[in-house]
DNA sequence: AACCAGGACGTGA
DNA sequence: TCACGTCATGGT
């Protein structure tokens, strides 16, 4: 029953919503324009971003600037940025924390978000093109789970499936799973009712967001939900 | 004018 | 472990 209404509610998600075009990356020239609150960069059905290392880089930075905060919000940041030519940890390591305060204030927490970037970056160039492990990921102070589930997904195409607060909002409103589900718990229960699959991982995550940005946005939550129906 | 946003960390029990 | 406060800007 469970088992199979994870893969149901995907099937329905993707036919409410259509394909997402995860993640959103400032460089590309739009294809899905009409997007609120996205200037560019979605690209649906192509699975195989990143394409350069600059846009991998992109998205880990993305992850760690979306906590708790919107995506116009995070895309002001990264564009500001760019802007300043400093999209790059080589960059960033060299910006003064005024430079980079002043980029990063648009997506809010940007104390926080400064030290997370400047933490980040040293890492990121220890990795040398490597994939880094999840557990090595969730060591660096400002990536919890999610962030580096995000990355991983996003940035490296390894299949492992991202858990967020409109997850478990829907899906313990479906009652699927349980009020005081850990992340982990609630991971798992779609990776093992999913085929190992990294896009199928990537859309499915990016359809909760739309899904929940559409029932599950406005108190009372999810009370308009589609997907009740297949309950 | 509240309330929410693609969380994570520090603290005290 | 775990519940709760904190971090901050911007859109609705």
């Amino acid at each position: 029953m469970k088992m199979r209404a994870i893969l149901t509610i995907y099937e329905e998600l993707l036919k409410l919503h259509n394909r997402q075009g995860w993640w959103p990356l400032t460089g590309i020239n739009g294809k899905n324009p009409t997007k609120t609150g996205s200037l560019r960069g979605y690209h649906p059905g192509d699975y195989h971003h990143p394409k350069t290392k600059k846009e991998k880089f992109e998205i880990c930075l993305g992850a760690i600037l979306t906590q708790n905060t919107s995506w116009p919000n995070v895309e002001k940041a990264i564009l500001g940025l760019e802007r300043e030519k400093i999209l790059a940890p080589e960059k960033i390591l060299k910006s003064l924390d005024l430079k980079l305060i002043e980029c990063i204030k648009p997506s809010g927490y940007f104390n926080q978000k400064t030290k997370k970037i400047r933490i980040f970056s040293e890492f990121y160039i220890g990795l040398k093109n490597k994939t880094p492990a999840r557990d090595e990921l969730l060591a660096i102070w400002g990536i919890g789970p999610e962030t580096a589930d995000s990355m991983l997904l996003y940035a490296w195409h390894v299949p492992t499936f991202v858990v967020d607060a409109y997850t478990r909002r829907i899906f313990t409103h479906l009652k699927l799973i349980k009020e005081k589900s850990s992340y982990e718990q609630i991971k798992e229960i779609f990776e093992k009712n999913l085929p190992r699959n990294h896009e199928l991982y990537n859309e499915y995550h990016a359809l909760i967001v739309e899904h929940a940005k559409h029932f599950y946005s406005k108190k009372p939550f999810g009370i308009q939900c589609p997907l009740k129906k297949l309950i």
